[in-house]
DNA sequence: GAAATAAATAGTAATAATTCCTATTATTAA
DNA sequence: TTAATAATAGGAATTATTACTATTTATTTC
C-alpha cells in the first residue's frame, strides 16, 4: 500500500476522535482539508485501513463504524444519547464456555450491551 | 394488527427454520405460495413481525435477518460455512461488571463468537 | 349477510449505504 | 527521468430497505 495524502488524512480524523464515526462524518470532516475529494476514496480507505488493521470497522445496527482503537474492547450502546463506549470486559469464561460445551473455536468475540449510560440517572 | 395471508405464511416461513434468514431469502420461500408477494409486504411484514415480538431481528454485519427464538440467546459465527449458531450464554457477570465500573443500566446483551465451528475439526 | 371503514397489498419509485468503473494523476522504483 | 502502476475524482451501478399510491381485503356495524 503506498502513501496517499488522502489517506493519511482519513487515518488522521478517524484517530482524532472516540465517536466511532461512520463514512458519512469522515467524509464530512475529511472535506474541511481536501474539498473534493470523493467519497469512493474515503470508502476505500477505511477498508483499507481495516484490511492493515490500522483501524476496525464495527457495524451499529446496519451502518459501518469506524474505531482507531484497535486492542480488544467491547461497547456500550446508550439507547438514550447514542454514545458508544469502549470498555473491556473479561471473556474467558465466554471462551472456555463454547469451546467446552460447543467445540466451538473462538477467533473473535463481540459483545454490545445496549441501555442507559451514567450521564442519564 | 389485523389477519393478513401474507403475514402468516411469512411468520411460519421464518418459524421453519434455524438459519436466521434475510428478507431476501425469505421472500424466496414465499413465493412458493404466494407468487406474485412484493418485497416490500414481505420487508413490512418482518418489521410488524418484530414489532409485535412475535420474530427478532439481528444484523449479521450490513444485513438484517430475521429469528423465531425470541429468548434471550447469543450467536456464535462460523467463518468457514457461514452458519449462526443459537446459544446461551451466561451474562450476569457482564451485566454486573458494567453496572458496577461504568454506571451503565443493561437493557440488552449482544454477544457473537466469531470462529470456526464443529463441523470443520 | 351487505355496506362502510380502514388496514394490508402489489407494484413501483425513492432512498441510503456502499461498491464499481474509467480516464487521469501521483507515488515509487529503476 | 522515466516507466510502471497504485490511487484518485467523479459518476454510474448495486444492494438493502423504505415510501407511495391505487386497489384489494379483513373487520365492523347495521
Amino acid at each position: 500500500m503506498r502513501y496517499s495524502h488522502q489517506r493519511e488524512i482519513i487515518s488522521e480524523i478517524v484517530h482524532s476522535t472516540n465517536s466511532h464515526p461512520t463514512a458519512d462524518w469522515v467524509y464530512g470532516e475529511v472535506r474541511r482539508y481536501i474539498p473534493n475529494i470523493s467519497l469512493g476514496t474515503v470508502y476505500r480507505n477505511l477498508k483499507q485501513l481495516t484490511d492493515e488493521g490500522i483501524i476496525r470497522t464495527i457495524y451499529d445496527g446496519a451502518v459501518a463504524r469506524y474505531d482507531w482503537n484497535r486492542s480488544p474492547h467491547d461497547h456500550l450502546k446508550c439507547n438514550v444519547c447514542g454514545e458508544m463506549i469502549d470498555v473491556q470486559l473479561p471473556n474467558d469464561g465466554l471462551r472456555r464456555t463454547v469451546k467446552d460445551e460447543y467445540d466451538f473455536e473462538v477467533s473473535d468475540v463481540e459483545i454490545t450491551l445496549v441501555g442507559k449510560c451514567n450521564k442519564h440517572a
